[in-house]
DNA sequence: AATAGATAGTTTAGGTTTAAATTATTCGAA
DNA sequence: TTCGAATAATTTAAACCTAAACTATCTATT
């Protein structure tokens, strides 16, 4: 190896003064703690007591919010997820009757997907329940901090955003 | 249904009143919005310049900041993910030469896995642009903003244990 | 020593998610 | 109108992740 004494060896020292980003990474890292210890127990907590998943839960939760339905590459955005995968979740949910595919008035590629009554109905159980638990998550936070943490958090959202729009291709 | 003058339908207005936890879902969703988005960042550029994923990434991680190596399932406590996960994880890396495994003096159940020289030259490389990415993420925010931000995440990480702790088994 | 229970790691089966390729349809411009 | 590009959704292959069952080893108690 290359260890002569003249030149440090600048694979640790250097490259770390450099680019001394320490603060970011533990918030990022912490940021990240906090969103898993929160959907981990989610999950847990919505198999156990519904039998269902998160990623059904959001889906479902979007429909609830856009009453005439939602397009699959606009439940793919709001979700953040590919569209396979929504795909996958719809065909479930439409298996067992929660939601509904229907055709969209001039453009015979999309459906509208839109919960059933009974897919509002189990919804409805399920968001009380969910409600409860979020708060609890953020029980041990008064209301100032709270709303500080929401605006501090927008500060992050876009510049989160503002990553996104770099790396993605530009054209 | 029963929908008799004399008792207003409570499905809506009254259980929405009693759990009124809407702020805590707005920061709940935000919060998640912002780790998404970065996570998404980071998973694409690591494919991208390094081919390589973000949980090889953080395993790695983990290794670089523990030069005598980690048992099996310290790294699965650490990552917040199954040991399973991790033997597959593990498995890959050995395989390309980038972590190995070492008996355990006294313990022959258990394994130190620690990176290679290779490994931990190849992370070093991924570093340094996962730290730039990173601080890309938090770029709109001052020090100040990142100082509380920090601060108001501890609470919430304190909380979220709380409430894995509740619904743990207790024995 | 013998054994029961705990611990370390792996395996298995199944579900989730992604990126990339594919099909079908729409839109726009020559 | 017709052709090419864009869009909506699905399919496919591969990686990821989990819970639960399993193997091997260790520890403590008797």
């Amino acid at each position: 190896m290359n260890d002569k004494a003249s030149e440090p060896d600048a694979s640790d020292l250097e490259t770390r003064l450099h680019t001394d980003h320490a603060d970011e990474l533990r918030l990022w890292l912490r940021m990240l703690t906090c969103t898993q210890l929160i959907e981990r127990n989610i999950r847990s907590a919505l198999r156990e007591k519904f039998e269902t998943t998160l990623p059904r839960f959001d889906l479902m939760a979007q429909l609830e919010r856009a009453p005439q339905g939602l397009k699959m590459n606009e439940l793919s955005r709001r979700l953040m997820v590919t569209g396979g995968n929504i795909t996958g979740i719809t065909d479930q949910l439409v298996q067992e009757g929660l939601v509904e595919r229907l055709p969209v008035e001039g453009d015979r590629r999309a459906y509208l997907v839109r919960l059933t009554h009974t897919g509002h109905a189990s919804f409805a159980a399920m968001a009380h329940e969910h409600e409860n638990w979020i708060a609890q998550a953020f029980a041990g936070l008064p209301p100032k901090d709270m709303a500080q943490l929401h605006k501090l958090l927008g500060r992050v959202k876009d510049s989160a955003i503002a990553m996104n729009l770099m790396s993605d291709p530009p054209a």
